[in-house]
DNA sequence: CCCTTTAAGCTTTTT
DNA sequence: GCTTAAAGGG
């Protein structure tokens, strides 16, 4: 690749970036981006990374390893790299999760551990049941009664407190032995945090593969810094602290809603400290209009945020964005309200996926009735929870594409991934040659020939069970397995494949055999999302819902306001043009169905003051 | 069988 | 806090 001059660096694709972005990109220290939501996190993150290929700042053959906590996250910022920068990045930019580095530094160098704290090469991850069995047989009988949940995060709370390596002789560290090398019928089995543990240990007491590693790597990008742990964060310390590897830490305090599951609230202090970096902080939004970043701005001062300056995008007029607080009588009113609204949003021509419908939490308590409603308007909306966990499978991926390939050949990425697979999946090497390629080539082809046959007949529920359990077959169960550790556990890919029979066998009754409509709604083409906000984060709407700013879906508000009003921020902030928030003064259809907003009047108040939003009060017309 | 009481979970990800 | 589902009581 031709090396150009750093001076002569250009930003990819014709983007700018704004001063301070291009600041973090040639930045030649350890950075802290400190940006609000919209102001293209990901994109600072794939330039830098075309820097630093492009000029060869990142020294060939080192690598860029970027960690994300998100599977989908990870994937997402490698393909914008590529298409950023081409081939190069497919070897020189390594885009993985938290979990994902440390359980590959495991697995590569396992036998760097010492034999005592080394795991059989086939341990089991978080297998529960195992996990159970071995507190069990410890003797630890769940003495407090904690209920199934609180069982299951105390072990997992138990276990990372362990100290390595493991010198005294207490319960946890008891389970620890019986977890690294299997006992009675159960292989050696560990949790996330064990792996990271173990990995951490691997890095601490060995010299060379932690210089080998801080020389593969020299740049090395922490992408939603805010919600790192303090175990991953020792772990990253462990790597690279005192190393010439230089970090790029990109975040948003504001955006810390992940504090109850274990996010270090002082990470970005710490940071400061322990790694000098320089400080960067991003002043665009290039994602919502004026009017909706007039009120992110008046969050600030609740979210202990100084007031600095946030730039809209110059393609808005400075009165564009709508707020509105809709105060509804009751569950009904109120949906009738969202929805004539949301029709609105659609004769303009928005699409239902670009309109989202947001709860604080629990989505199914307060989704019905606007999914009816929508329903009666033939505009059809869904909660995402279960179809999102199912199309981030990779099997289920590989799946959709064969049949949406079948349909239609013209589809040559889809094409060229499902052939990877395969190669992949059926162990197919390199030194079997053209031959064996070509006969893979061929049978996909067959079966891509079947499977559009068998998609012209109208299935029934039988008939699309066989057509599915027939391609399982075909793309060979046993190889799938071989290729994706996590299906080997359990009963795992098989729940797997149930449960999408089933979600699909829904979107082909209702699609009526129509199978690239119903490959289309399962994917979630046509339809508004239903989610809480947690799953919302780092996504964007044209239009946004939120329903139930009530006190009884901020239940927790009293005990954790900081992360609260976060939340209520992250909501808020991911609309691009509008924003309404529903108060129902009554849900008929909940147990104590008057609602108040006592406990969170601050909202409320935001919400109220002059210019901020439109207040609607829906009430039921009397009936004459 | 119906009514009352109690317990569990709620916001997450990761191979 | 509040919902839901399961267990308990008559």
């Amino acid at each position: 690749m031709k090396i150009i001059p750093p001076e002569k660096w250009l930003p990819c694709d014709g983007i700018v970036l704004e001063e301070k972005a291009e600041c973090a990109v040639r930045s030649n220290s350890h950075v802290l981006v400190i940006a609000g939501p919209g102001a293209g996190k990901t994109e600072l993150l794939a330039q830098k990374a075309a820097y630093l290929l492009q000029t060869n700042r990142c020294m060939d053959p080192q690598k860029i390893l970027a960690i994300s906590f998100k599977t989908d996250a990870a994937q997402n910022l490698k393909e914008r790299v590529e298409k950023r920068c081409g081939t190069e990045a497919k070897y020189r930019f390594v885009s993985m999760t938290f979990d994902a580095f440390a359980k590959n530094l495991l697995d590569h160098f396992l036998f760097a551990l010492p034999a005592e704290l080394r795991p059989q090469s086939d341990y089991l991850v978080n297998d529960d049941i195992v996990i159970d069995a071995a507190f069990t047989k410890v003797g630890y009988r769940n003495p407090a009664g904690l209920s199934p949940s609180r069982l299951k995060n105390f072990y997992d709370s138990a276990l990372a407190a362990v100290t390595l390596p493991i010198a005294t002789d207490g319960l946890a560290e008891n389970v620890w032995s019986l977890l690294l090398k299997g006992f009675d019928d159960c292989k050696s089995t560990l949790t996330f945090k064990m792996i990271t543990m173990l990995a951490k240990y691997m890095i601490e007491t060995n010299l060379p593969i932690k210089r080998a590693l801080q020389l593969t790597y020299s740049y090395i990008f922490l992408d939603e810094f805010q919600d790192t742990t303090g175990m991953q964060y020792a772990f990253v310390k462990q790597c690279f602290l005192g190393s010439d590897s230089k970090i790029t830490a990109v975040g948003d305090n504001k955006q810390r809603i992940m504090v109850w599951a274990g996010a270090l609230k002082g990470i970005f202090l710490a940071f400061n400290n322990e790694f000098k970096p320089e400080p960067v902080r991003l002043v665009m939004n290039h994602r919502s209009a004026p009017r909706l970043v007039a009120l992110q701005k008046e969050m600030y001062v609740s979210l202990k945020e100084k007031a600095t300056e946030v730039n809209t995008s110059s393609k808005w007029n400075p009165t564009d964005g709508d707020i509105a607080l809709v105060i509804a009588d009751n569950e009904t009113i109120e949906a009738q309200a969202i929805v004539e609204d949301i029709m609105c949003k659609i004769a303009e021509g928005i699409e239902p996926y670009d309109i989202c419908i947001l709860c604080k939490q629990l989505p199914p308590n307060y989704a019905p009735v606007i999914i009816s409603e929508l329903a009666n308007h033939e505009v059809r909306a869904r909660i995402e929870n279960e179809y999102q966990d199912l199309i981030k499978e990779p099997v289920v991926d590989l799946l959709l594409k064969v049949m949406l390939c079948s349909l239609n050949r013209k589809r040559p990425h889809d094409w060229e991934l499902i052939e990877d697979s395969l190669i992949d999946i059926w162990g197919i090497g390199t030194t079997q040659g053209d031959e064996a390629y070509d006969q893979m080539q061929d049978r996909l082809f067959a079966k891509a020939d079947e499977l559009k046959k068998q998609m012209t007949e109208t299935p029934d529920r039988a008939n699309w069970h066989n057509i599915l359990a027939d391609l399982m077959r075909f793309m060979d169960i046993s190889g799938i397995k071989a290729k994706f550790p996590a299906y080997r556990q359990g009963v795992y890919l098989e729940e797997l494949f149930t449960k999408f029979e089933n979600l699909f066998w829904t979107e082909l009754d209702t699609a009526s055999d129509n199978w690239q409509l119903a490959i289309e709604n399962f994917c979630g083409l046509h339809s508004i999302p239903i989610m809480t906000i947690h799953k919302s984060k780092g996504l964007e709407y044209s239009a946004v819902y939120f329903i139930g700013l009530e006190d009884s879906a901020f239940w927790n508000f009293r005990h954790q306001p900081e992360e609260d009003r976060c939340a209520f921020f992250v909501a808020l902030s991911r609309a691009k043009k509008s924003i309404t928030f529903t108060y129902c003064k009554r849900r008929t259809n909940f147990q104590a169905p008057f609602q108040r907003h006592n406990e969170i009047n601050e909202l409320f108040d935001l919400l109220q003051r002059p210019g901020m939003a439109e207040v609607k009060e829906v009430t039921e017309l009397p009936v004459v």
